[in-house]
DNA sequence: CTAGTTCTGGATTACACAGTCCATAACCCG
DNA sequence: CGGGTTATGGACTGTGTAATCCAGAACTAG
């Protein structure tokens, strides 16, 4: 062994998605980088090779910690009615809640970046199937508690309600305010055949 | 008078428009312009400015004539369901149709731009509204003629079938097929309070 | 204490980019 | 015709970029 480095790993990962989260892969320069992870330029070609292997570790870490810490509720083995209403809510919580409107990573690079680049294309449609399954799973349960009495099949609703979360995203940064977004919301619920009237709870 | 354009001055905007529309703005490069439009590099800049303002004239002209040739049908005074079931069908045949998932120029540069370029947001505000507007019009005669029965408002309608179209474009992008593309329209209609079984026309 | 390895940061490189200059050519009008 | 004006295209400029080099510092193991 020999010298340690004298910065966190994950520290600067972190820092390095945030930046590519608010300002996008090619608006985002190896200086800006380079300044706000805190670390020299050599440094950084070292740990994490250059800027796009960092950018896909990025995205990774933001997968992991940040899908997994929204989507994971409704991944879980009870998931039902509840916690779908709770991840619309958070996600107009959190699309209006910020003066800047950053949206998604996953979602602007796939729109940067699917298209021209393959490993981004595969994480964009692993994340959407994500999201997919983990609408289809909840269904599923809130249809088996009765708490809901679909007039479409789950696979459908499944598909229906992760539009409509990936539209939110867009009317987000379109300028959408928040009672826009719970409208938008509110309509994916009642195609899920959620008993009417089913208000978001105010966050 | 002097000498004319060897060029038409539309036909050389409608090649840029296809190129930010597949590659977005800062990928595409004055080179790949030049290239395409199939003009000279001066001739570019005495024309149209600078690259920036030649986008937001492809992007302007995209709007007059794309989104208007999509939307127009839905802002007719007679729009009703027909329409609203028409302009799905179509965004479902668009988006999954090619074999380049080029999206929609308008959504691609709001993702990109909206944050760090007003002209563009306000552009992205406007191209939102449209939409909103454009719904809640037919919505509101479709539930006069009495093909729907609506269970929110047409404002809340609007919003959802809004954010819906939006999701759509993205889950595009990110691999969605045309089943996929179709359940989540099929949804949107369900909100609409159109008649069950109201499959989309098949194109 | 020393030898070997790794980290660090400033200087450097090669390149691509947006935008400009300028000499030449083409055109219209009187 | 011919004088004024505009279009054209190749050469050029300056800047910002991603990536590399290298000399010295920092650390660990023996």
């Amino acid at each position: 062994m020999a010298r340690p480095k004298e910065f966190d790993t994950d520290a600067a990962l972190e820092k390095a998605m945030e930046l590519f989260w608010l300002q996008g892969y090619q608006a985002t320069t190896l200086p800006d980088l380079v300044e706000r992870m805190g670390i020299g330029r050599q440094s950084l070609y070292d740990t994490f090779g250059d800027k796009r292997q960092l950018f896909l570790r990025a995205l990774d870490r933001y997968s992991d910690v940040l899908i997994t810490g929204v989507l994971g509720a409704l991944e879980g083995p009870d998931a039902g009615l509840d916690a779908i209403l709770r991840f619309l809510d958070t996600v107009v919580a959190y699309q209006t809640g910020k003066p800047v409107r950053t949206a998604c990573l996953m979602v602007n690079s796939t729109m940067e970046m699917a298209l021209s680049d393959p490993e981004v294309a595969s994480r964009s449609a692993a994340y959407r199937r994500r999201m997919v399954n983990a609408f289809r799973h909840a269904l599923t349960n809130a249809e088996t508690a009765g708490d809901i009495t679909p007039a479409l099949p789950v696979d459908s609703l499944a598909q229906h309600l992760t539009a409509t979360v990936f539209g939110m995203i867009v009317a987000a940064k379109a300028g959408s305010d928040t009672e826009a977004l719970r409208q938008m919301a509110q309509g994916a619920l009642l195609v899920a055949g959620a008993p009417q009237p089913s208000a978001l709870p105010n966050s």
